[in-house]
DNA sequence: GGGCTGACTTTTC
DNA sequence: AGAAAAGCCAGCC
């Protein structure tokens, strides 16, 4: 049974495009839900390993990956954000390609 | 119910 | 630049 922040957290998650990423509070605050980033990691860490969201291009404010280098997980999105030329260079993005939605 | 935990963020050293 | 500390908020014993 889903709730209702579900739903919308993976709307927005769909919307996010291609070669873009944001991180979990942008995320939460477009959700209208200031101060709830960890409701985020809380709602993805739930999401099935086969889901077709790109829950990959959800970092941290600082633009470095969530996970700890080397976690499977770590590689992981890793692996998937370059897939779509995003650049990963010691654990961080550029901060530039962060947002959506114009901008 | 009270305390702990964490796919977080911001401020302060 | 990197680390520590404090805030934050739900879910889980």
């Amino acid at each position: 049974m889903k709730s209702e922040v579900e739903v919308l957290i993976y709307s927005i998650l769909s919307a996010i495009p291609r070669g873009r990423v944001t991180s979990y509070g942008q995320v939460a605050a477009f959700a209208k839900l200031p101060r709830s980033a960890r409701l985020i990691g809380r709602v993805l860490r739930h999401l099935p390993p086969e889901t077709t969201l790109p829950w990959h291009r959800v970092l941290r404010a600082d633009g470095k990956i969530a996970f700890p280098p080397d976690s499977h997980n770590y590689r992981r999105q890793k692996r998937l954000l370059e897939r779509e030329g995003v650049e990963v260079s010691r654990g961080k993005v550029d901060l530039r390609i962060f947002g959506w939605q114009g901008s």
